[in-house]
DNA sequence: CCGGGAATCTCACGACCCGTCAGATTATTC
DNA sequence: GAATAATCTGACGGGTCGTGAGATTCCCGG
């Protein structure tokens, strides 16, 4: 993945390392503020108090840094995903239930504007992105396929449920949840609220149990 | 909504008109075959055999006609809607839900390009995009959250769940769906497992039932 | 502590798109 | 078919893009 070298191969010294790491902060910033359309390399550029052509010397263009950015943000779904390695019997499953949706829409909240983009861009068709979030979501979505189809050997979840289908519906869900909470929040539904029932819709589809 | 006027406000006569709807199909091919981030205005205008100046005189820049196109979308989405006006009782309900599935997933097939640029301006804040992503999700999302309310009312739903969340949940996870079942496809799952299994879950978080 | 080679950064440039006029062209009216 | 209104466009200043050649900074051996 995102070895750190410079656009023509070479390795970075320290120096190097450090100008990259500015502009990827840099990167990060300016895509918050304005949105991924308005971010111009020139403005990456001067807020590190560099020129553009340095810029290039580290990422062809804005969307490979946001694409390392997608690729750093991966990792920080892998605890929430482990929220899915013990089945969610009981009053613990739940609760499991409940901080999956809570992580992940903490998840959304650090990396919002990168995830934006990495779905915008993977929908787009962009094999890069795709790959990256294929990495990030299937962490996620090949736990609940795991869980969905031992619920349904179990008997609880019914035969005509397609495992992989249904992990794919609960992240899209989960994604989207994630994503557009703070646009329903001014609608009259709280955080909690939403927490609450999508944890419930997931424990249900995962588990096939009313808790 | 999208009154036909020039920029100035002055109404449009016949040519007018026609010179304003090939603008806006130019615009939703370029969107099609480039993404958003790569529709020029000078293009746009180009593929109509016309000036970028004209392009101005309708348009104040390539959102806003996109905005006019998911605007035009939006009446695609009433037909679907109604599916949700008799309530899911047996047999016929579970049906139901797969027709609103498919007509969702259809719905995209559609409008995929234009429904990818109105939901990331809606997040990333534009309001006029806001307004019509409302506008069109709303028109499902009012009517699970009834039903749901119904359901719950009739105890057959948790009463820990709310409506318009519930309704929220299972919209985000239509339109997910939606927006990327081609990417699943080429992995292992049929379109037709996607619609059942969605359709599934739609139907049990509606209903409460087990069909 | 200093010189020299390697690493890193920047200046300056041609190409292109943006958005806006004033003026040219086309349609409509009488 | 002439006058008037509606519509379109040429041309321009201002900005970003991405690049290569050259300047600057770093770092090591002596």
């Amino acid at each position: 993945m995102s070895q750190i070298a410079a656009i023509d191969g070479r390795p970075l010294g320290r120096r190097a390392q450090q100008t990259r790491r500015r502009l990827l902060d840099a990167t990060y910033d300016l895509l918050q503020s304005h949105g991924i359309r308005d971010v111009r390399v020139v403005e990456v550029a001067r807020q590190v108090g560099t020129s553009p052509a340095t810029f290039y010397q580290y990422f062809r263009d804005v969307d490979e840094a946001v694409l390392v950015l997608a690729d750093e943000a991966a990792a920080d779904v892998e605890p929430i995903a482990h929220l899915l390695d013990e089945p969610w019997n009981g009053k613990g499953g739940l609760d499991a239930a409940r901080a999956l949706v809570d992580g992940y829409f903490r998840f959304w909240d650090d990396h919002r504007a990168v995830m934006r983009v990495r779905n915008l861009a993977a929908d787009e068709g962009d094999d890069r992105f795709r790959d990256v979030r294929n990495r990030t979501l299937g962490q996620v979505t090949d736990r609940i396929a795991r869980s969905v189809a031992d619920n349904q050997r179990a008997g609880r979840v019914s035969p005509d449920i397609t495992p992989y289908s249904a992990a794919a519906a609960m992240v899209s869900m989960l994604e989207r949840m994630a994503s557009y909470h703070f646009d329903l929040e001014p609608r009259g539904v709280t955080r909690a609220d939403l927490v609450e029932t999508t944890a419930r819709i997931l424990h249900h589809t995962v588990t096939g149990r009313k808790p």
